[in-house]
DNA sequence: TGTATAATTTAGGTATGCCTAAATTAATTT
DNA sequence: AAATTAATTTAGGCATACCTAAATTATACA
């Protein structure tokens, strides 16, 4: 079995090798508020263990046994959130935070009966695939909510976890996945989105706006 | 916030208080699986931290603010084995050990939301009273099942949780707590109980009545 | 009461996973 | 291409929590 720590490393790996390019010592330990020659140690670990590929000033990649194992974390960590949300009605901002410690914990067979309860489900409350049982993920299409025009609707696919007071603050406007708005204000120089939501007049700061994500867009005439 | 390990001692200082008796270095280590030095050692860093008091060569006590500590593990632990039974199936002997993990890792929100979840109650599967949330423990009162007489009568009341092994076999036998039996034969020669359940004739060991606690005895005839 | 036995504690070692500070390697600038 | 700057790695330390082996203290018996 590995340790926390490691699981956290190698989750954390395949997360930044999602958002793109190669994981670099230093992204990795900004990530994990590690500092880089701790993230040096535990790469090394990984390396001996064969669940990462790593060359001196090159980066770390996952191989396929890390890639299962981090998938693994993931899906512990969605399914919770998902099962502590609808079983317990633990509030969508605080469900990551929980997830975070219990994801290491829970049996195969705890993960199984939740994903059984939960009807074997797709995304979790912040609309984040939950990778199934085989460790395969199916990410639905999805754009920054920053690539939108003024006139443009569109519906609300994932919103990133991590930080509460932004998600309570999005809970208030009903900014959760599956909901629908139009785009009817964009400020120039970067400035924010103004938003109509069931018609309620919304405005989205730029940096909330970076961590929304949306698809079916259409472009709508503006009234 | 205390490590795991320093809870587990916690814990465990608290069960073998009850039992009876002073806690020596020895009984605590061979209860937790650890050498005596290894015990030797939590128990001077719980010292530095008042929660227990210990005179070399004589035993251990809870503080008043250790045995809260305790009796908050052990909250975690019964509420977490209850949950687990009725809301996702987990049968009663697998229970305890995921329970083991979890009670170290959830939140006070968590508990109070399994609290309620499950009405406030206060006893877990195997019969075990679950401290309530100011630590205040109701144990009701039973007499080891190796005390009865034949031809008494009596309900179980609790069984002890940790041999998954164990609680297969009375539950095969429907043995669990609030399940009424009548005592038809004891062995002599400290010999195994044949034991009456809803019309079943049963043979319950020794070593397997040594873990079951009974109350509501009474004595009746034997047909 | 002295000595053997048993329990406990001390001393020193291992592994994990973090840290800081120094050394090394790579990349950028002129 | 040399020198500065930035990233990474090595080296050495700290805390937790376990271990074994040796020393100490208490208890029991003869």
């Amino acid at each position: 079995m590995l340790t926390h720590a490691a699981e956290d490393y190698l989750k954390s790996i395949y997360k930044l090798q999602e958002k793109g390019g190669t994981v670099s010592t230093g992204i990795l330990a900004a990530y994990l508020n590690v500092k880089p020659a701790s993230a040096t140690g535990m790469i090394k670990k990984l390396k001996t263990m064969k669940l990462v590929s790593h060359e001196r000033y090159r980066g770390v990649t996952l191989t396929d046994a890390g890639r299962v194992i981090a998938l693994e974390i993931i899906r512990h960590h969605r399914l919770l959130e998902l099962y502590l949300f609808k079983a317990l009605g633990v509030p969508w901002d605080g469900v990551h935070e929980e997830a975070e410690k219990l994801e290491h914990v829970i049996s195969e067979d705890m993960e199984a009966r939740m994903d059984e309860f939960l009807g074997y489900p797709t995304a979790d409350p912040h609309g984040a695939p939950i990778p199934d049982k085989n460790g395969v993920v199916t990410q639905t299409e999805h754009i920054p909510m920053t690539d939108l025009q003024s006139g443009q609707s569109c519906v609300v696919s994932e919103v990133s976890d991590t930080d509460p007071v932004l998600l309570r603050h999005l809970g208030s406007f009903n900014l959760y996945p599956g909901t629908a708005f139009q785009v009817k204000e964009v400020a120039p120089f970067e400035g924010p989105f103004t938003i109509d939501i069931a018609g309620q007049q919304v405005v989205i700061g730029r940096e909330a706006a970076k961590h929304i994500y949306v698809n079916n867009v259409q472009d709508t005439e503006t009234t």
